[in-house]
DNA sequence: ACAATGAGTGAAACCCAGTTTCAATTACCC
DNA sequence: GGGTAATTGAAACTGGGTTTCACTCATTGT
């Protein structure tokens, strides 16, 4: 499999009409010719935008994936945050096209070799996650964090989809935020100063306070270390 | 592609003859038709026992995932162990092999197809790890949890892999343990009955005593809750 | 012993994804 | 307008993978 030409944008809606005919007559028993007839062209240069006749099915996780490099190469958030922010947008961003996501979906039950086609795709996430950590991750951080997180994260925004498409959840945004919120925690240490720090809190107080006095005070000790 | 009939130990050393073949002449140069008369038998057996050109090389791979599946139902071991053990045994067949390994290694620099192929075989290893630790992970463990930590094992894995390839490290298994006991312990909460419980220690002193005498208390404290 | 069944093999024809080549067309630019 | 470069289409070609069929050789039942 050569290099393929970036996709360009126009070629977003070739590849809805394209995915439409593949669930409608059938993966197997539509040929790379009649794509090309169903998408308006030549089967030359169906090949030459799409690479493939699968890549068709995956056109706009080249965008996704751009998007996310821009934004991780520019973004000031703090690492945490912008590893949650940059997989939620990616998700919100294939979730736009309810239509194309669900026969895609359908298309991959049908043929695993479509599941193995996304794998692929979607591995290329990993890269540029594992690559963004790397650059902001603190000194002495073990070798394994970046790739394991970088996994973690598409892990999970895959789960999210499935769970969407699955219609078991409505705001597949949302709950991907939240589990992304506690799966970033768990790196906290590695992925800010302060996590690195082991903290002890020692909170002395009057014995003739209130319990709640006390509780008070060990929320606002709390809330002067951050969060 | 269809299922592909069970690969028999026999079918091993074929396999490594055909990798040395490939890395011999190149990819691209070695036609199936090349491959089955290396391996010493007609093109059709040679599809019909190994699948497709691609598959002949990760043949172990069929091995290695069963060892595991295995593994993963029959073990007593705690579930950070256990996963930790299984990860590492499968190290330990890839390894066993260093020249298939290093050739095949090869091969995928030179052919971005295979290291395509490689990420889908072993994503097979991330749904067997996501079962078991479906199985034996704490209620209430959110859904996440179980894809986060399979995806991480094999990212981790596969990172020791390379290191290893790359003679940044000699001994693979061992280092692949010490990073995954890391790892697991990041999700200990969810695998294990004691991670889960959240602690909170009060201890009540007598202001008379000496400092050494409050550690005392509090280190005996620490160890009845267990560890 | 010997048919019968069935699994494994090879030969050949076949299908189709993806590539290559070349000619035709279009767009662009001075 | 004319010359150049990029885009397109047509057609032939390569090779992976499938299918079909015939053949061999165990295994099994009688």
């Amino acid at each position: 499999m050569p290099a393929k030409p970036p996709t360009v944008p126009a070629d977003q809606q070739s590849s809805v009409a394209a995915i439409r005919h593949l669930a409608e007559r059938g993966y197997e028993a539509t040929t790379a010719g009649d794509l090309a007839d169903a998408v308006g062209m030549s089967r030359s240069t169906f090949f030459r935008r799409f690479g493939s006749k699968d890549d068709v099915i995956f056109a706009d996780h080249d965008h996704a994936l751009a998007q996310l490099a821009d934004f991780l190469d520019a973004t000031e958030l703090q690492p945490g945050e912008a590893l949650v922010e940059g997989t939620a947008d990616v998700l919100r961003l294939l979730v736009r096209d309810p239509e194309a996501a669900r026969l895609r979906f359908e298309l991959m039950h049908e043929r695993p070799a479509l599941r193995d086609r996304e794998l692929v795709i979607t591995h290329r996430y990993e890269r540029v996650f594992a690559r963004y950590i790397r650059r902001v991750q603190q000194p002495a951080t073990p070798d394994w964090v970046a790739p394991s997180l970088a996994a973690s994260l598409v892990a999970v925004h895959n789960a999210a989809l499935r769970d969407w498409l699955r219609e078991r959840i409505t705001d597949a945004p949302r709950a991907v935020t939240r589990d992304l919120h506690r799966l970033t925690a768990l790196y906290e240490r590695w992925l800010t100063a302060e996590g690195g720090r082991q903290r002890v809190l020692v909170a002395v107080y009057d014995a003739s306070g209130s319990p709640d006095a006390v509780l008070g005070a060990v929320a606002a000790q709390l809330d002067r270390e951050g969060r």
